[in-house]
RNA sequence: GCCGAAAUGGCUCAGUUGGUAGAGCAAUUCAUUCGUAAUGAAUAGGUCCCGGGUUCGAGUCCCGGUUUCGGCUCCA
């Protein structure tokens, strides 16, 4: 007899050699069929693992992390197995669970492709092979063996990883006809799976070097049932639907031009006094905290870039140079702010007592970003970054650093950013070459960051090999409506553009030091800011923010100039009011895509002209009854203020 | 840059095997005195992304390019 401990510390005994699902099956019947998979002494395993020794289980459900994931990762061999038959001589990569289903890299035989077309018979084909409900076997082999078996099969890449494993952690899995090197764990049958499907196809390269083979990533989605299958497709769509740039288009906030070029965003008036609403909030809060706004010109030097590093590491991938007709000058479009600081913290004698120097700017950048990268406003090739440099003194750094945490804080809270994910970049420790300045200078930075976060309770996860080439950073990334992430705030320490640029300030002992250089934006930039702030809200701003605040709807021209009454009261009070000329046509309901984006709408007609009040109707369609309008509009502006006079 | 897909009035989209370009919304005009996403009628609006080719004839087929979309790679 072993002793089986349940979750809730109930320890129960069975006979050796029972298997979890017969657990599960003692449990209740229905219970067997929603588990997919268990961790047995917190190691995620099979559900028909023999168990001989005492033991702590978990069953996970499809709705569980660990579930979905063994589920999909099922799907993933299934695919591969369709596929097979479906391509002889295909050859397989890997085939990993993801965030939202699973893909398989495949090298196909030489002319093929697959094209959306083709998604349909590997769907079919999918679901014939699940509804056989075959067996997953796992098998532990020798390398030696596995080698052999996978060399006959003619499958290369898997020979690849198989070279990579050490001898005795080596396993593979079939079901059907089809044997998959896999460390799993995985379900026990392919039957559960009653829903799968292909969702997209795309280019990959293997093991994501653009200089190996490129190869092709069929991405797919599966469910234990069909209806779940429907429901997250319906997601899909209601997604779409908050997409930035839809609602751009629809509030007539940005646009792109193919004769201006790509990548390059438009402002449109609506659009524009958005942004410099955002940038006047962020500029209040700067203010608060000390900073200086500078304006820096939009090209600078080539020697500028030479001397700050850039030119050495993105020379070649920027926009060229830009040639002078006569004396053979050559200036370089801005991808940067930090070079121009540099020289503004350069242009006098700094002292000790003036640190830290903060100089922000709304500086507008370019960069050469390949083709297939743009997206929207998310990533551009002209963007204006909400920058600034903090010139400080090593025992300010950490002071510093909190100071720009509370920063971005007040803004991710301001717009409800919740669900954020922090992110310590750091160098990767295999390629410092990637990387300028001395090792000493860098471990200090990355200790900085690392410390202020423990300071803040800030729960971040290291990434090595993300970090900026002069120094380590804190990123703030945010997902969109489709659930990518975005990278907004970021704070870098810097020990190395000081050096670069010879920075000095004159210390309480009379001699020259280095400053530290603090790199940060707590938006990232407006253009990114604004596209994933569109996504959160669906384009419904806050009252404060919102380029259009109030719709004055008169009920019919009579009413028109009372409507003229009321706008201008509003306007005395700085609310952002518009008439909607034409409601006041008979006839014509208030019908308009930009309407649903304004918080309130009031309707003035005989009844309030008499009264001198209006009728309030907030965004989403809730009636908030009728009142005074001067006690409306105070009420507004109270409201307003309230948000903007935090600073 | 790589793989796949798409491009048709301001917007959202239809357009069957190649045979004179359509709808709804928006716009303009007229009528309707009306209460918060849909009054009625009429008018105007298109180099079907661009350039070649096949054809008696191309939105539709072929080739090249541009832009956009989904990913990969990249992201100072």
């Amino acid at each position: 007899m072993i002793k089986i401990t349940f979750p809730d510390g109930v320890v129960k005994e069975f006979e050796s050699g029972i298997t979890p699902l017969q657990i599960a099956e003692g449990i209740s019947p229905q219970f067997k069929k929603e588990i997919v998979t268990c961790a047995i002494n917190g190691k995620t395993t099979e559900l028909n693992t023999v168990l001989t020794e005492d033991a702590t289980i978990k069953f996970f459900k499809f709705e569980d992390e660990e579930g979905k994931h063994t589920f999909w990762h099922t799907s993933a061999h299934l695919l591969a197995e369709a596929l097979q038959q479906l391509y002889p001589g295909i050859e397989f990569g890997i085939g990993p669970a993801i965030e939202n289903g699973f893909y398989y890299d495949v090298l196909l035989p030489e002319g093929q492709v697959i094209k959306e077309s083709d998604f349909d018979a590997i769907n079919k084909k999918m679901a014939e092979l699940a509804q056989k409900g075959e067996e997953l076997c796992k098998n532990s082999i020798r390398k030696s063996d596995a080698l052999d078996f996978f060399e006959k099969k003619g499958q290369k890449l898997k020979l690849e990883l198989i070279n990579e494993l050490e001898d005795g952690t080596i396993s593979t899995y079939t079901q059907g006809d089809y044997t998959d090197l896999c460390r799993g764990p995985h379900l026990i049958s392919t039957a559960p799976i009653k829903a799968i499907q292909v969702t997209s196809v795309s280019a990959a390269y293997w093991r994501g070097d653009q200089n190996r083979e490129s190869l092709t990533r069929v991405y797919g989605i599966s469910f234990p049932k069909k209806k779940m299958l429907e429901e997250y497709l319906v997601l899909l769509e209601e997604a779409k639907k908050r997409d930035h740039r839809k609602i751009g288009k629809e509030l007539e906030l940005f646009m792109f031009s193919d004769r201006v070029g790509k990548g390059l965003p438009i402002w449109l008036p609506r659009g524009t006094a958005l942004r410099m609403r955002l940038q006047d909030f962020l500029s209040r809060i700067q203010n608060h905290y000390g900073y200086n706004l500078v304006i820096t010109p939009h090209i600078g030097s080539k020697q500028l870039y030479v001397t700050s590093g850039h030119y050495a590491k993105y020379g070649k991938d920027s926009f060229q140079p830009i040639h002078t007709p006569d004396e053979g000058e050559e200036y370089m479009l801005k991808p940067m702010n930090c070079p121009h600081h540099c020289e503004i913290f350069a242009h006098k004698p700094r002292s000790y007592k003036d640190l830290p120097v903060r100089i922000a700017e709304f500086g507008t950048v370019y960069r050469y970003e390949q083709s297939g990268e743009l997206h929207g406003l998310t990533r551009v090739r002209s963007f204006t970054q909400d920058d600034a440099h903090i010139f400080c003194r090593p025992d300010q750094v950490k002071d510093e650093f909190l100071r720009v945490m509370d920063i971005i804080n007040i803004v991710f809270s301001t717009f409800d950013f919740k669900d954020f994910d922090a992110q310590i970049s750091l160098r990767d420790p295999k390629n410092k070459a990637k990387y300028i300045g001395t090792d000493e200078n860098w471990e200090r930075a990355e200790n900085a960051i690392i410390d202020a976060c423990k300071e803040k309770g800030m729960k971040a996860h290291i990434e090595y090999g993300e970090a900026a080439f002069y120094g380590p950073k804190l990123d703030f990334m945010v997902k969109d409506a489709l659930g990518r992430k975005w990278q907004l705030g970021t704070i870098q320490v810097d020990y190395n553009l000081p050096e670069r640029f010879q920075l000095e300030y004159v210390g309480d002992d009379n001699q020259k030091h280095r400053p530290v250089m603090i790199h940060r934006a707590p938006f990232g930039s407006m253009e990114r800011f604004v596209a994933v702030l569109l996504e959160h809200t669906c384009g419904k701003f806050p009252l404060w923010l919102a380029p259009d605040q109030i719709a004055i709807l008169p009920i019919s021209e009579k009413f028109l100039d009372y409507a003229n009454e009321v706008k201008q009261y509003f306007d005395t009070l700085g609310i952002r009011s518009f008439i909607d000329e034409r409601s006041e046509k008979i006839g014509r309901k208030i019908r308009d895509n930009e309407i649903k984006h304004i918080p309130y709408l009031i309707v003035v007609g005989e009844k309030e002209q008499a009264d001198k009040t209006v009728a309030v109707r907030k965004q989403g369609g809730e009636n908030q009854g009728t009142m005074d309008y001067k006690d409306f509009a105070n009420k507004v502006k109270e409201e307003v203020d309230r948000m903007i006079n935090i600073f």
